[in-house]
DNA sequence: AACTGATACTTGAGCACTCAATTACCTATC
DNA sequence: GATAGGTAATTGAGTGCTCAAGTATCAGTT
């Protein structure tokens, strides 16, 4: 039997890593009636330069397809916690705004979150999350 | 607006760096006509002790539910890529088998994987990927 | 101003999963 | 050895995504 490579002991623990602690953090939001995905479109929403997004750039950045977007924010439309915007200078694209409600939701979300996230990486130190973190994004 | 902790950073980012390699992964596997899931699947039973395993015990391996082991396992037992065998001891079980073609499939499918992986992975040194895997096994 | 090709978004069809309920079987207890 | 409670697997119904096709709009060329 082949032995695994680094890099494939790499890929396939990152994996297994990611699926433990998607469940945790989906568990947490739960309480709050929203996804880990809807989270991330808040998160990138109210982290935007102008509060707004266009849907495809919104796609790109939480790695969805165009009509990912389109079906997720649907009933996300429909519960006030985002607004559709035109944009003047366009008007095939259909920009996203966080509502009020939205921002709350999102953040309350964030502070369940943060408490999952803070158990998870309790065995690691300071210096370790830096580094793991600057690992992590020498790869992106 | 409030900063991020560097817990929530860490599961962003995870989050972001995972879909970026799964998608260049399942790439790959599609020459093989496989998805990752599977390739999971085949790599848990290729690796396992006696060459089988529960079906139970396969899912809880590849983060997957009973029933989501059950429906991905069908088609292959159709591409003889995968056989039942009962348990003699207890017949509600039912152990999967990886077949010669599926054994060869895996093979094959992981040097595929490999060369994605070994590209991905370009940017760290030795030393790095090392602390990498040996940071992703703490959390676990 | 009409035509061409590209872009933003939506929609239809289908796939991959989940949960809850069901079936079959096991083990322990009386 | 019958009954009760637990476990392994499957099935039905529903969700969340994908790709491909379609619509509307834009920008550049003639």
């Amino acid at each position: 039997m082949r032995s695994l490579t680094d890099t494939m002991k790499l890929v396939i623990e990152l994996s297994s890593l990611h699926t433990h602690i998607l469940k945790r953090i989906e568990q947490q939001l739960s309480i709050h009636g929203i996804s880990f995905t809807e989270w991330m479109v808040m998160h990138r929403l109210y982290a935007a330069p102008k509060a707004t997004m266009r849907r495809i750039d919104l796609a790109e950045s939480v790695g969805l397809s165009a009509s990912g977007v389109t079906r997720l924010l649907q009933p996300m439309e429909k519960l006030h916690l985002v607004e559709k915007e035109s944009n003047p200078r366009d008007a095939r694209v259909s920009l996203v705004r966080l509502s009020t409600t939205g921002k709350t939701l999102y953040q309350d979300a964030f502070t369940s979150c943060r408490q999952s996230a803070e158990s998870l990486a309790e065995p690691l130190t300071k210096k370790q999350l830096a580094s793991f973190l600057e690992l992590i994004r020498t790869l992106q």
